[in-house]
This record gives C-alpha cells, structure tokens and sequence, in this order.
DNA sequence: ACTTGGCACTCACGAGGAAGGAGTGCCAGT
DNA sequence: ACTGGCACTCCTTCCTCGTGAGTGCCAAGT
C-alpha cells in the first residue's frame, strides 16, 4: 500500500511544513526535494496518503498537510532522534554542572529545554515513592508541635509540619528521631511501611502514642500519597507558535497549570529508557489535543516538553534525551 | 481646572469602559450614567480631559479611552478599595486554612488571586531576610559532606549542601549543631553575621576549619544573597484579555519568566501597609508597560496580581488586601 | 458664563464583488 | 507506471462604497 516513495513524499511533506508552517502542495514539493519524479506523480501519492489518512488538506485548491496519523509514521518510522551537536553538549554540562542544590538542578533543566527546544519545558522533582531516605530529621518546633524533614537520596526535602494530640519533651523527640533513623536510614520510601510496621510494639509504652502520630504521618503524607512537584518554564514560547493553534492558547495554558495534568503527560511512559512523543489527539488531556508531548525518565522523575504537533521531532527529540541523560546522570552521581 | 462634573465624567467613562471594554462617546454615557446635562456638555468636558492628558481616543471619531494618567487620577480620587462580601471573606479563610505548610500556603494564594480577580497572580514566599531562625539542622551527608538545613519562624525551609576540604566526624558534627543552634535559635536572618562573628574564635581550635566552611555558606547564601521564591498563576487569564494587549501576551508571558522582575514588582512598595497599584507605563519593567500591578505586603513578603490597565481597580485592590491580611495573620499565628 | 441643539465632517468597519493564483483531480498519451 | 495538459475550485487580496458612531464647533438659549 505505502511503497517507499509514498513515505518519503509523507517525510517531505512533514520536514516541509514544520518548516514553513504553510501547507505544501505539489509542485513545490517536487522541485525543493529531490524526489526524482513529477508533480503529477506526487500528486498520486498524496492521494493515496490521503486516503489512509496521514494528511489532509483545508479545502480544495490548498495544499496539504500532516495529520496525527501522518505525524506519528512520521516519528516512528521515518525520523531518527538528532544526536545534539558537540557545541550544545559542552553547553548543556557547563549550565547544569553549576547548580548547587536539586532547586536549582530542576530550575535549570527546566530553563535549559525550554531554550534548546523553543518550546515549553516541564520537569518532574525526582518522585519521592521510589527514593531512598537519606536522613530523617525530627524538629521540635513548640510542646506539642513537630516538624518532620525528609531528605532523599536524590536531593529532594519535604517537610510537614505536626499537632500532636500531648505534650512531649525533648528526650522523647530525641527517642523518636534515633528510632526512625535507625529504621529509615537508606530504606526505599515504598519499603517504609514494611520497615516500620512493628515499630508500635518494639518502642517502648510511653512513647507509643507520639510515636504512632509520627508514623501515621510519615506514611500517609510521604509514602501514601507523596506530593509530586513539578517545574514549568518558557510558558511564552507558546506564543511563537501561536498560528499553530486553531483557537486561542487559553486551553494550552490552562492545562499546564494543573499539577495533575503535567504529571499525567510526563507520567504515562511506559518504557524508562527511551524518548516518549504523544501527538495531538492522542493526548489523553482534553486542551492539548492540538499538541504534542516528547517525554523521557531521567530516572526517578521525567521530563519533556510540549509544543504544537507542527513541530521538529527530530530535534526536541535529541534535546530531551540528552538533557534527561545529564539530569540522571547528575542526580545519580550525587 | 478639573470641576467635580469633570471628574465624575472620567469616572463614568474609566468604569464604562471596564465594564464594556469599547470607546465610550458622549451619548451614551450621558444617558447611562445619570449626569443629568447633555451631550453636548460631556462633549465639551471630555475635550478638558483630553487636553489634560486624562483621555484619548484612536481616531477621530471614536469613543474615549482612559489614559495611564486618567486610570492613576481615578484610582487616586474616583475609586475606593472595594470590600469582599462576607461569602468571599468565608471561601478565603476556609480555602486558606486548609493549608499544611507553606509552601501550601503560597501555592493556595496564589490560586485563590488568581481565581478572585481573574487576573495574573504573584505570591512572594516570605522574605528570608527578615525572618527569624527557629532552626538550623546540620546532616552529615558523607564523610566530606553536610546539608544545612534552615527553617524559619514564618516556616519556610531552605537547604544548602556543602562540600568541605577535609573529612569531619560525627561528633564534630553535633558540636557543629549545638554551637550554631545556640547562637541563631531565635536570632533573625540579618542579625546572623553579628551573632556569628566571635564564632571561630571562640570555638576549640580543631573545630575551627569546618566552623569556617560553614560559617562561610550560612553568610554567604542564606544571608548575603538569599534565595527569593516566587509563585505564580493564573497565566491563563491573560488570554481573557488578550483584546487588551496591543501586541501580543508574548512579552508579558516572558517578563512573567523572569524572577528577577516579579521581585521588581512585588518588592517596589514604599508604605507596607495599604495596597499599591502600579499602572501602565509606571512600570520600570520593559514589557510589562501595558499592564497594571497591583501589590501589597502580607509581612515578611509581598503578593499581588497583573493585568492590563484596563481592569476593575477598586474589586482587585480589594481582593490583594483582604487575601495580604489573611496571608499575613495565617503565617503570623503559626 | 455655562449649557444646549444643530450640523457638517471624519473615519473605522463591513458588505459586496472582481481579479489573481495556488493547487487539485482527472484523463489521455507515452 | 509516470507524465503533461487542462478545467475547476476556492482562498486570498484588493478595491469600492455605504453606513453610522462620534466628534468639533457655532450660534442660540438660560
């Protein structure tokens, strides 16, 4: 059905129109690339491209262009991800190499996509559930008050903050802290319910009460349901795209400033080790079904950005895969 | 020059055109508004403004529009900061007191100005600077390694990793924690280098070198340059008044970017005490020369919302206080 | 001295229409 | 299977013209 030159009609038509943002019709096609044939001829295959549904065109006498179908042949079968050029290599380690905490990194990585790709840039915190604990500290705020401080292996702290129900002194809060150190110290978050289940019965009496808020805590707020923080940068780059979008921006904007959301693109990745691209209507978010996503884990988190579907896979492709590689590394390496 | 007819003119005319967002011309607004003289005399009295700066129209025969001049006089003299009704007063204080942390606090504000006014909304996390150490927690990451951690009164966390030139041991580290602990407990964050001046020679000279380090880090970035959050929303509410914006949203959205000029916005307030409106051209900031501020300090920070001069100064003034008052009580009692 | 009605003038805006042109679909020829 | 030719579609651009909202100014009224 689709013999090689159909496809590279259909690469031609993509590379063309993300180009130059206006649909491609025959002629031109057939003069700017070296397809070797007449516009006639290729005005056949779009036909035929037409009729499986890989592009459509606005009305009669307009040409054509690809739809999400014609896209995603696009990215799976015709693209190959653009390595980075040595230049944005050198960048790219020079930029993230001098952030001084996992702030900053995020901060970074997010600023780094968003201007290497031209489009918006979400980064994920390394998610909590699967980090090791690092320490665990237990801060005496007031008589009846503590505030519980989490640093993971990868940087991140959490903090809450904790009414308890009496009075305790601060020997008892000292208790608590070595009890909990001693059996969280380099436990994976998802393990600590198992770490910690006989920790009731084991402590001694008088410490029972307190130490059972603590725990409840520690496993309802950090384990259960720990808080995912997401950064979001070069929000204005939407509106260099802004003809990409059939109606207004306001959908796309909206969408990003829902956590939930943002954490549903970059969370639905199925394979942890390559670059993820959803396109358009495949987008399972109702306001950004005219764009599309490139995603890939870093390794406790992702990362991605977010564009319109007219946009240079290739590229953003090689981006976001060298920018999750650095940020693993980085975090791994700490 | 200005006679109170003439001054109730501009206010019919800056309310009018917020509310219909078109040109208003003389007919009209005789008859909606009960002045009680003809068109002809608002003709003539619109030809004052005019004179004075106060007004303009695009074209010849087209409705007024206010001036940054004639918004200023009217939210100087024509308007009075507009209270919230009591069901507005009640969703704040039960939105606000759901909050868990600060960082809860902060993201909830925002949310809630941003929904309240429909504009853009700017929250600052509370000022280090200004604040009050409740304490600083020492983690002995590696042999080489600590992460200081430092929590204030107003329950903001910063943490600082630090590598040092030479291997330290716990027990070091603990001397560490208990002579800085003594020394900041309660101190506020300015008052820092004083209190720690003495430091290194007052310790036990083994101590000395790593007291060093660490002094250096807790002066250096928590004192000298601290960190300033920010936290933003509502973005997608630029586009409900993209009319408003001559060009484009894009260098709104991208000052929107820059930390540095919503600090700008939110730090530029001379009395801390009542609401500030920035208008138009006021602003120092390229880009944002078509938009309005308006800004108050709930205390250790300040918070506020943008939007495009043509907006309803008296209901947004009302909002940013009454949400700066709640802020600043909720951080104040906890 | 201020206010008012009248009146000519300006100018953005929308409708209607024609010319231009890019691009298509189809067919017959090689 | 490819190509050139050709009629057709229909968007885009540009023009014109009528309409109406709104102004500025003047002379008359209070």
């Amino acid at each position: 059905m689709l013999d090689d030159r159909k496809l590279e009609v259909l690469r031609a038509i993509v590379e063309d129109f993300v180009d130059t943002n206006e649909p491609v019709g025959s002629k031109t096609l057939a003069e700017r690339h070296g397809l070797g044939v007449s516009p006639a001829t290729v005005r056949n295959d779009m036909a035929a491209l037409e009729d499986e549904g890989y592009i459509t065109h606005l009305h009669t006498s307009a040409g054509r262009i690809p739809t999400d179908k014609g896209y995603r042949l696009f990215v799976d079968r015709l693209s190959q991800v653009k390595p980075l050029s040595s230049a944005e290599r050198r960048a790219i380690q020079s930029f993230l190499e001098g952030a001084v905490d996992l702030d900053d990194v995020v901060t970074r990585s997010v600023r780094l996509l968003s201007q290497l790709t031209q489009q918006v840039a979400v980064v994920q915190y390394p998610s909590l559930s699967r980090a090791e604990v690092r320490h665990l500290e237990i801060v005496h705020l007031a008589p009846n008050r503590l505030m519980l401080v989490l640093i993971t292996d990868s940087g991140r702290v959490e903090q809450r903050v904790l009414e308890l129900p009496a009075v305790v002194s601060d020997d008892e809060v000292s208790q608590l802290r070595s009890v909990f150190g001693q059996r969280l110290h380099g436990a994976r978050l998802v393990d600590a319910p198992r770490a910690l289940s006989d920790l009731p019965e084991a402590a001694p009496p008088a410490l029972r009460p307190v130490l059972t808020s603590v725990l409840s805590v520690v496993l309802g707020t950090l384990v259960e349901r720990p808080e995912e923080r997401i950064a979001i940068g070069g929000t204005a780059n939407l509106t260099r795209h802004a003809l990409d979008f059939p109606m207004t921006l306001r959908p796309v904007l909206e969408a990003l400033e829902e956590q939930v959301v943002l954490l549903k693109l970059i969370g639905e990745v199925n394979d942890p080790t390559t670059v993820h691209v959803k396109i358009g209507e495949e987008n399972s978010v109702e306001g950004l079904r005219s764009t599309s996503v490139v995603t890939m884990n870093y390794g406790p988190g992702g990362l991605g950005v977010l564009g319109p579907t007219r946009m240079d896979y290739s590229t953003n492709m090689g981006s976001v895969r060298a920018v999750a590689r650095y940020v693993g590394d980085l975090l791994a390496g700490s």
